[in-house]
DNA sequence: TTCGGTGCAAAAGATTTGCATATGT
DNA sequence: ACATATGCAAATCTTTTGCACCGAA
């Protein structure tokens, strides 16, 4: 199994909360993990089903909660409104296409340095960010 | 009164597209550009309710939609996932507190060159972008 | 007079909650 | 055994839609 580190964390959350180990919460993490990248309630829920098909809609909201406080998944709130899930991880900023929802990933260092900077200058203290630009992608201009 | 740019350019929008002059939209218009910045349909309906009490929550969505496409609001979704207006206007990001829920502003010209020249090498063509800084801010953190 | 606008109530979509039952410890 | 988890259905919350009536052009 490829993601040891991320069960393991799974396992030592629930026991340091008396909460209990179930096959739901495990196959939950597990399709989390192997989707890609910012994943909707509704795509989840629907992979979870080809599995294990009378899952309800209540545990995958529920255990996505849970993972969210257990750290091992971040909420984001793209400008559609719509919920997704992403591993957390080191941050790393987004290219949202307004035509194909493609969504890609860049790290920029001078920006992170710049958002310090800049808090700084605000007496704010940053725990987290988001950086997202939208437009259109290369693949939507040409076609 | 204070906002007639505004107030010209929703006529201007509105002729333009064969729509009607109503005092509800003027009145939302006038209550969404007094508010202060980011303010919730629920706000603004609110708002809006106190001098018209009889107006439907329906005319206000409508109207701040129509407001976003005539160029003058645009719609956020910070990651509490509550829709918000904001007057539509040069760029600028924030610092979200994740305490008391303040929102201040920041702009910084060294990040948005760095963003178009990051757009630049995925060969992406940015037409808008967002840039929170989720943390404390000073009074939070004195408290 | 003619369309578009409004307000209500109902619908729709996303997420949460209550509750009886099932399951991990 | 006991406490928590699950799955269903119903409840919420936010936003949208259908429709009869109203009002601007």
């Amino acid at each position: 199994m490829s993601h040891e580190v991320e069960f393991k964390a799974l396992s030592a959350y629930l026991e340091q909360n008396q909460l209990k180990h179930t096959k739901q919460r495990e196959l939950i993490l597990d399709v989390f993990l192997e989707a890609k990248r910012h994943i909707t309630s509704e795509d989840l829920y629907q992979a979870v089903r080809e599995e294990h098909p009378n899952i309800g809609y209540t545990t995958v909201y529920r255990t996505m909660k849970l993972l969210v406080e257990a750290g091992l998944a971040t909420e984001r709130h793209f400008d559609d409104g719509i919920t997704r899930y992403e591993i957390e991880q080191e941050h790393h900023d987004h290219l949202v296409c307004l035509k194909c929802g493609s969504i890609e990933e860049f790290e920029c260092e001078l920006i992170e340095d710049t958002q310090l900077e800049i808090a700084a200058r605000h007496d704010f203290q940053v725990l987290r960010h988001r950086h997202e630009l939208y437009g259109h992608c290369r693949d939507c201009r040409e076609g």
